[in-house]
DNA sequence: TAAAAAAGTGTTATCGTACACACAAACTGT
DNA sequence: ACAGTTTGTGTGTACGATAACACTTTTTTA
């Protein structure tokens, strides 16, 4: 039963006084070749942490952290980003934090860049966390943030650079995959397949053209299927969806490849028609569905999981200086009937 | 931008010193019934919570915390909990913390209880986490935890009484049911059905039950399936499985509640049907057998989260005081060819 | 070679909470 | 009325890490 090494016991050990060890540790020099040896040695022995507690203590600065994502009320999906970020806000409620929530318009670029600019503009900001839907904006912005040494965190959307500090999201060309696979078990060969995508305002181009690829490199190996791609904005859907469905009727399966998906089998009523169905997203309205056996499944993208260890990473970047990866990948979660309660918790 | 109240803001407003706050904040007597009055207002105007982490740092005891799960070498699946839990060790290294690991025979409940006996006589013990594969002596233990105060928490397997401070894992029931689910998608009406359940030595026999359990209720929707169930020990399975096809041939369909499920395929080889089949967890030969396609889904148990979870708990317990829920249920995650990668990280 | 600058080292206050201790004021009993 | 007790209150120190500060020793410069 050995009590953890604390600075005084290295300092101890080491002929020298916590001072000393503590420039080492720090690096912050004022130290002699003969001292920095003998420390250096006992600190790789005696295997020391600092403990953080104490570290956080002394530090009592109040960190500014913001976060920029689209507004739930334009589109739902964000409302569990947002749960998420709540969740992380009480969790480290102990510590000095100031964290504030901002929206933008998902179908307006400039909402973004406006808002980014203006929170960029804050003070002593110390971290910002956003979904990067606009890659040219999102890009101007990380940049700013790259030159005021502001650390930066983005999720859901990712973008092909390396400029952001962190990024908690979904691999999207698997996701693609696995709706294929998922739809591939459902029907017979010959069959033929749409792929849908229904977004606000084409942002998401990026976003569901990934999906597209990964569903068509799967079916690749697979000659005998016929995949048609229907692309149109919500406000369209009531006009052209009944078109593209009576011209390439009879559709065997759907890959929709947004959260839109509750608007499928609404439409598809009328037709009379039962098609295989995969989307995204457990929004209340695609859990319904779901469970009354209109759609087969949903992959979830764990909205609420991404946005809380999005903040998460930054908040023990700044308090503990834990090292976070550039990068990490959540599991693709496949929904049916019968788990999906197990992800609404 | 506002700093956190601490105990010498709260002070300063009521006009009295820190000791005085101290006394009401715990209770202590010895403040008079004024200074109680005004200490009480300012608190609850003010809201105040004392800082746990400058709580932690006066107390520097050294925790013990033992973990007591069935051993690897007998059984893969328990590999990745203690993955789970050394990455929590990690985690919280620099804190005061003594974690030892210990493991018995998955199939010899005695050697459960001889271990378990031997860890709640360790002085000075703090908590214990276990897998509490064996009913009857995992009662007798957590009786024993609870006279003598000791924190106690559960994963993977459940208990169906309320001794155990803390519990996590799976609903067992609606795994079979999500089970179920996936064989329904891919076979056709009137198809035959084998539920096989594989056990080291009969332990895990609530476990399987509660899996068949599930299963059959979402089938009984159905009256046109017709299902048989199989229970054997690793051992026996050479033997007595190839007969258990014979008879039941054709079948359409596994539902194996194991993670033994790669010995299916093998032994189905010489057979040269092909039938549907699903299972449990990621361990490497199954992973290695869904990516072939030779099983369609593999129900993962998470295996490594419930361990790190449970464990976290108990340490934030008994390092932050914070309060951890009774039972917590962790996702029901499915898993095919396309998205296994995902969760293999 | 003396003065000035730089390098190296130890001491100490601080963060917020907790608790032992000291001390004063208000009571008790003889 | 005075010693002894109880009650109420403030002060001081500890926890571990940090960084400002003071001090000594060495090196550089005029």
């Amino acid at each position: 039963m050995k009590k953890k090494q604390t600075i005084k016991d290295i300092a101890h050990a080491a002929g020298v006084s916590i001072g000393t060890v503590d420039r080492v540790l720090h690096k912050r020099g004022k130290v002699s070749k003969k001292s920095m040896e003998i420390v250096t040695k006992v600190l790789n022995e005696l295997d020391y942490k600092p403990n953080p507690i104490a570290r956080t203590l002394k530090n009592n600065t109040i960190y500014s952290i913001k976060v920029l994502l689209p507004d739930p009320k334009k589109d739902h999906y964000w409302k569990r980003c947002m749960e998420g970020i709540n969740e992380i806000i009480v969790e480290f409620g102990a510590f000095d934090f100031e964290i504030e929530i901002y929206c933008y318009d998902p179908s307006k670029p400039k909402s973004f860049s406006k808002i980014g600019e203006q929170l960029i503009q804050t003070e002593n900001l110390d971290a910002l966390l956003f979904v990067p839907l606009f890659e040219k904006e999102s890009n101007t912005l990380l940049k700013k943030l790259n030159t005021r040494q502001i650390l930066s965190g983005t999720f859901n959307s990712s973008l092909s650079n390396n400029l952001v500090d962190q990024h908690t999201g979904q691999d999207l060309y698997s996701s693609g995959r696995v709706a294929a696979k998922l739809i591939y078990d459902l029907i017979k060969p010959h069959s033929r397949i749409a792929i849908i995508h229904i977004d606000e305002a084409f942002n998401n181009a990026i976003h569901m053209k990934q999906k597209e690829q990964g569903f068509s490199s799967f079916f690749k190996e697979y000659s005998s299927f016929e995949i048609k791609t229907l692309t149109l904005n919500s406000n369209e859907f009531q006009s052209k969806f009944p078109d593209f469905v009576e011209q390439f009727n009879p559709i065997d399966a759907f890959f929709i490849t947004t959260s839109k998906v509750y608007e499928v089998p609404e439409a598809l009523k009328s037709q009379g028609t039962k098609s295989k169905m995969v989307g995204y997203d457990l929004l209340l309205r695609n859990v319904e569905c779901l469970k009354k056996g209109e759609m087969d499944f949903l992959i979830h993208q764990n909205p609420k999981i991404q946005a809380s260890l999005g903040l998460k990473g930054l908040i023990e970047k700044l308090i503990f200086e834990k090292e976070i990866p550039k990068k990490r990948l959540l599991p693709i979660d496949i929904v049916n009937s019968e788990n999906v309660e197990s992800y609404l918790i």
